[in-house]
DNA sequence: TTGTAGGCGTTATCAG
DNA sequence: CTGATAACGCCTACAA
């Protein structure tokens, strides 16, 4: 068994007695080679355990055959969110035979584009995308492959795959508004993200006011920064100053098990005295007690897509459909039901008798 | 604005009017290159916008400087724990300018080996750990540097990361005993891993065999698979088998949410009938209702520190420690109480007047 | 169908 | 301190 870390193609097309050009062939699965060769060849390559040097192959072939996914989120805790789209898009790319990275560090535009500069990768995947991005103008310029995980106000030329929070948000109220509720509250990004531009933020709220419209709702709405430690104290606040809630829709993914929280806190049943809609991926609404109801938030696929229109793009092969908006699939569990009776007084004297 | 893509040092080089082997000592700040030199190719190189091409520098250079982090699951539906391993390993590998890699095909022992072949990494996080690793005992032949997150039966010349489960197990029975508990079970994962040697397996099975010893306890022991979609059935088994438990310690982190999910159904209140012990992410212990009291399982700290610990092999730094054994930490949350009074009527009063 | 030779963009050795 | 020049291992016209 020879120490086959310093193998080249030269050594192998030796040991074939063919030249390297051949094995070259070989290597990358050419047409024009007599298939008795290849055989023979094969068998050499794989006696010798060969593994062609990939950077060599990359250098030569000036074409990284990499690509990245960039998180621009620098928190250590991470959420299924992530993860979905991590494993989704690393799983495509090793299905491509394309090397998948992670990029998890504060990415300056100079940074960014030097990742295409220096060859390192091909392409990228942005996550976390605004509505005027200036990533995505500054890659659109010199026309660096990429394809998104969100998408722009203008989109024109660009690749993405996104979720369609607009409807996910009419249907969330749609749902309600059907088992009968009138008072829903609707506990949205900052207004700080929907100034910024932060697409699902500005998209989320979009839905919202077409809801309120279509169903002639008060809007009782409350705002949640993402990443908040601690939402009960709004929570109280949101029931403290709206005691007719009996409904409550939350787009924040991570956020709404806080809510839930507070609220089995507060001693509210859901969904007896309040029902819930959320967007969530299948992990956090089974995960939760009551299981949510909820429009299941695919990040697995998405980034799986994502990473398959990435390389179909490099590929040069024809890209079918180059802009995805996944529509929202609401799933009832547990978490919603009828308007409560107008008389709570059930619950008040379960509560002392618990005492 | 120069089209930077295809600058080379050869161009940067005539444009600062130096050699190539300057600019080339100067892009890995060598100390043997004048100071007013340096300054002025550094100029040109910013103006330029130039990014050496990273295939060929570590084609010369013979190092790859890309560690990847091998995922040997295949499920889609991924946890927290593989994501704080993920984030944690990347981050570590971005601090160091290291390209960080992940990889999550079903990774045959060839292609673990082209890996390093190819040259496309240089060094390997191993996860899921068994305590005869075939993978460790191929890479230890050749001589290839890895690290791993879990640690084998010999471990002599190996570099490691581990929790400390045999010890998590004790200080959680320690702590059910210490408020009285007396009838604990034990949700171990199941034997099938233990014989495969599955290391947290065959660990906290050990940890588990002494705490009963040490506390003089009745074994009570459930086996439960893991990414076993329901396990209600084990717990009703459980419960049903076994009506004086008060106590229960878990280990498998992700299942653990089912088992309390189950546990509601069947109306039991946790912590008042039933205590509960786990080992989980804080994250995980957080989001379940209620908060559980665990041994906090560091996935980020245990990925940032394998990735650090890999780099630094590569880099022929001398390693401090290389084998880390994290002892274990318990947190007391919502989910542990004092052994209820033995006549337990006051839940079934309560259930009674909730119909 | 196969072989020859030049080049991919760096690094590294060795003079100067 | 700086500059030629030979690797590094492979790909790809072009020629045979």
């Amino acid at each position: 068994m020879p120490e086959s870390h310093d193998i080249t193609i030269a050594e192998v097309a030796q040991a074939a007695g063919v030249s390297v050009s051949t094995v070259s062939r070989i290597l990358n699965n050419r047409p024009d080679v007599a298939e008795a060769t290849r055989q023979r060849v094969q068998q050499v390559i794989e006696d010798l355990g060969f593994s062609p040097h990939a950077q060599a192959q990359r250098l030569a072939a000036g074409k990284s055959r990499s690509i990245a996914l960039l998180n621009p989120l620098q928190v250590k805790v991470m959420t299924y969110l992530e993860m979905g789209f991590f494993v989704g898009a690393a799983n495509a790319a090793a299905e491509e035979n394309f090397f998948f990275s992670l990029a998890t560090r504060p990415i300056s535009e100079d940074h960014l584009l030097s990742l295409y500069r220096s060859a390192q990768v091909d392409g990228v995947i942005l996550m976390e995308v605004y509505m005027n991005d200036s990533r995505v103008e500054m890659l659109r310029q010199h026309n660096y492959p990429f394809v998104m995980i969100g998408h722009c106000a203008n989109n024109t030329g660009l690749h993405f795959i996104d979720f369609d929070f607009e409807n996910a948000i009419i249907k969330a109220f749609d749902h309600l508004v059907e088992l009968g509720h009138q008072h829903i509250a609707f506990m949205a990004f900052s207004t700080q993200l929907q100034q910024a531009g932060f697409g699902p933020a500005v998209r989320a709220q979009a839905g919202y006011k077409k809801a309120l419209q279509k169903h002639g709702l008060e809007a009782i709405c409350v705002e949640v920064d993402m990443g908040v430690p601690d939402i009960s104290g709004a929570v109280v606040q949101l029931l403290d100053e709206h005691p007719e809630l009996t409904g409550l829709v939350t787009v924040q993914i991570e956020e709404t098990v806080g809510v839930i929280r507070a609220l089995h806190q507060l001693g509210k049943t859901i969904p007896d005295d309040i029902s819930v809609v959320a967007i969530a991926s299948e992990k956090t609404a089974q995960i939760v007690t009551p299981p949510l109801t909820a429009t299941n938030f695919p990040t697995y696929e998405m980034g799986y897509r994502a990473s398959k229109m990435l390389v179909n793009l490099l590929k040069k092969e024809p890209l079918e459909i180059s802009q995805v908006l996944l529509p929202p699939d609401l799933i009832v569990r547990q978490s919603t039901g009828p308007v409560p009776n107008p008389a709570p007084k059930r619950a008040a004297i379960l509560a002392d008798t618990a005492r």
